[in-house]
Formats: structure tokens, sequence, C-alpha cells
DNA sequence: CTTTACCCTGTACTATGGTACAGGGTTTAT
DNA sequence: ATAAACCCTGTACCATAGTACAGGGTAAAG
């Protein structure tokens, strides 16, 4: 299956200009044409975006996720360094998940002081949360 | 202990701009002055300042911490729908935290492509990466 | 064969989250 | 009592990650 810009952005639930602005950033790479100059992506380029969509949702930058399609593209340039990378990465991800975790206890917990369902007066345990932030190191 | 601004930002690891610009989007609200006019804060700036940094490295926007600080501020207006708020929140996170899970699996089986602990120069597992985009539904 | 729906490049604009002065007053250490 | 180190407001600027035209060419459906 090949794509023309507007097919790939649709399926990638983006923006057309994204796209191109991807292109622009080097995340992309400059994909073949038709002969009236008419982009055409293959299947292929679906799951990049798919991979980019995802990396982004979890915060990391552009330009990071460019650094790990460096494995991708084979490109010895942006894989210099790698196992440093990687392992801060690691180490960053391994703090997210923690913290997340925390993050997730206090979201439960909050809600469960909406009396309604619907909003929140008040929440004996947002001292708590406070408090929690007080006595973690940072 | 009261801390001026610059204190503040020490402690909170932090530029002085930045605690003026949280104040003048409200997420902080406006200190006691000295009678120079200088902003003086109460130890419990710190521990709002620590969460706002907490919530902000794990992706929240400055818009959605606002919004939780409500909580804290026991705002009315902050607080309205706070029930469906959270609930999309701890939808969010349990998704990053099962994504993430995902992502440090791959972060870890690329480091272990890394030859001599620096670069990365071939890994057969980026080909499984990329399929395992293909394959899981978004 | 023309209208509508695409596509192109290039440039400008946007939002978010800061950061950096400029110009002027205050506090503190010497 | 004066320099260094701090504070103030206000405005301008920055990076990131897009988004939105303008002006012009192409493709396909009626």
């Amino acid at each position: 299956m090949r794509y023309r810009i507007s097919e790939l952005a649709e399926k990638c639930s983006v923006n057309k200009e994204t796209i191109r602005y991807y292109e622009r950033v080097g995340l992309l790479s400059k994909p073949s044409r038709t002969n009236a100059g008419y982009r055409i992506y293959p299947e292929e380029t679906v799951h990049r975006m798919q991979f980019i969509k995802r990396m982004q949702d979890l915060g990391f930058s552009l330009a990071e996720i460019d650094k790990l399609l460096g494995v991708v593209d084979k490109d010895n340039e942006r894989c210099m360094d790698m196992y440093d990378f990687l392992n801060q990465k690691v180490d960053e991800v391994q703090k997210k998940i923690s913290d997340f975790k925390r993050i997730e206890r206090m979201l439960i917990n909050l809600k469960e002081c909406c009396p309604d369902e619907k909003s929140l007066y008040e929440c004996p345990i947002i001292d708590i949360l406070m408090n929690e932030e007080k006595n973690s190191k940072m």
C-alpha cells in the first residue's frame, strides 16, 4: 500500500502539515514523488509515524525520538554514544513509572473525595499529598 | 522559614523568572511583600513548587496542574467537574504506565545490542519494534 | 473542458513554557 | 557612604512543536 500525504495523515491521525514538518526537521526522510512532485509514502512510514506519536505521547522530544530512529535508519552519527543515551533514558523511564504509580494513587484518592461524582469541595488527602512532597527527596 | 524569591528559586532548582512567571499565570498566588515590595514566600510554596515540578516532569501541562491545585486552594471554579477530569487523568496515567513499561523493555533490549557499550551499529530487535507498532492498535 | 479536490513551496503565525534584559529602587558588607 | 548584590516592573525574546495561509500547479469526476 502506498499513500499520498493526506492519506498518510488520515491513517496516522495527524495533520498533513505535521508530516511535511517532520520531513523538514529530518524525522521522516524525503519520500519518493510522482511525476508531478506529489509525495508518495510506503506502509513503513505509517509504522514510523505511529512510533513517533507513541514516544511523543510519553514525553520524548522530537530530538530524542530522532536519536532513537538513528537505530532504525542504521545511521552511524545518531548511533554514537547510544549506550549512554539508552542508559539515561532507561533511568528516566523507570523513575517516571514509579512517579506515575504514585500519581495514579493520588488521583484515585482524590476521585473518592468527589461527593456527587461531579465536583470536589474538600479533600483531607490533599494535605497528605503536600506532605508527601515535603518528605520526599527530589 | 520564609524565603526571598532567589532563595525559593535556589531551593526549588528553578529560575527566579519562572517563579514570577508562575505568579503571572496564576499557579502561585500573589505572595506577601516587604515594605520595599520584595516577595516573601512561606515554606508551603516550596512544596507547591515541588508538586508542580513533579507533575510537569510527568508531562502534565501547567493548565492541568493548575486545575489539580484548585483542590489544594479549595477553589470552587477549578473544582467544577473535577470527577470527570480525574477519571480522564487516571485513564491517561494508566495507559502511560503500560506504555512506559513497553518502552522500558525496548530500551533495555536496544542497550544489549550495543557491542562495546558505546554505540550501536545493528540491532535485529528494532525490526521487532516496528512490527510491534504495526500490530498494536493505537 | 471545467470545476472541485488535491498537491506543491514558502513564509508567517500560534501556543506553551519559559528566559533575558533594561531601567530603576533597596540592602548589606566594607 | 558607596559598591555589590539583591529586588521590582515591563517588555522582548527564545525553543519546541506545530498550524495556517498565499499563490500556483495537477488530477479526476461530471
